[in-house]
DNA sequence: TTAACTGCAAATCTTTTGCACAATC
DNA sequence: GATTGTGCAAAAGATTTGCAGTTAA
């Protein structure tokens, strides 16, 4: 794979947010200073880069896929508050273990959503 | 809700089957006996019987959504050989137990997604 | 009779793709 | 100079929606 201006800033601008960006937000943000940019561009580097290991995709039903930096084991909470989605990080031992005791599937990956409240919200609903 | 010959098909449609069809496959069934149906109503008709509670919404990412006439508690298996969308019965309740144990979170529900081999592709890559 | 439902077609939204041109190695 | 990447615009696939006509209660 040969070096690009676009996939560099596409890459950066994953990179450098802690929100998760569906491939919209990305374009949006890089054509500002990029202005010849295009969204078929931005749509192919995210796909080269997540294929590479580089950034994760993060699909969620009925919704555009988003993108995320942190390539770490985790799973995301998407927040029926607001929308936002949050990177969580659960011991899934205890999830594991169950699928291995299930002898009877041929399990080679599980994917969990999460829905409930974002910290911000969580925290907002308290008061 | 008021009857209507297109939404008591589409209902059974989901209910004879055992696959996990979309609503295009439901349409092109349905489409045999009765003509004039239309795909808008297809999936108008789906989205009232999900949110009765009467078929359950199957959603698989970069795919069309399927439909499922198993209400009861449970997850799918989507298989990576044929593709074919399986019932799991799991046992969640080290699951449930691990979310609980997270006061820091706010978790309304879970979903979980499994990939893998189906029974019949398992029991065919065995021999 | 009137509110809900339908067919149709157009619109929407997300993502991919074909092609001619440009940039990289 | 061969190959890979880009912009553009069109296409694709899934789903929704506006509207005028139809049907169940």
């Amino acid at each position: 794979m040969r070096y690009s201006r676009q996939r560099e800033l596409v890459l950066r601008q994953v990179q450098n947010r802690c929100d998760h960006p569906t491939a919209d937000d990305i374009y949006l943000a890089i054509r500002e200073d990029c202005p010849g940019l295009s969204l078929g561009t931005v749509y192919r580097n995210l796909n080269g880069l997540v294929e590479m290991g580089r950034v994760r995709r993060v699909s969620i039903p009925g919704m555009a896929d988003r993108f995320d930096r942190t390539l770490s084991e985790h799973d995301h909470l998407y927040c029926t508050r607001c929308g936002k989605v949050e990177d969580v990080f659960l011991d899934k031992t205890a999830i594991n273990e169950m699928i291995e005791a299930r002898k009877d599937l041929a399990i080679e990956h599980v994917s969990l959503n999460l829905y409930g409240l974002c910290s911000a919200c969580r925290d907002a609903a308290r008061s």
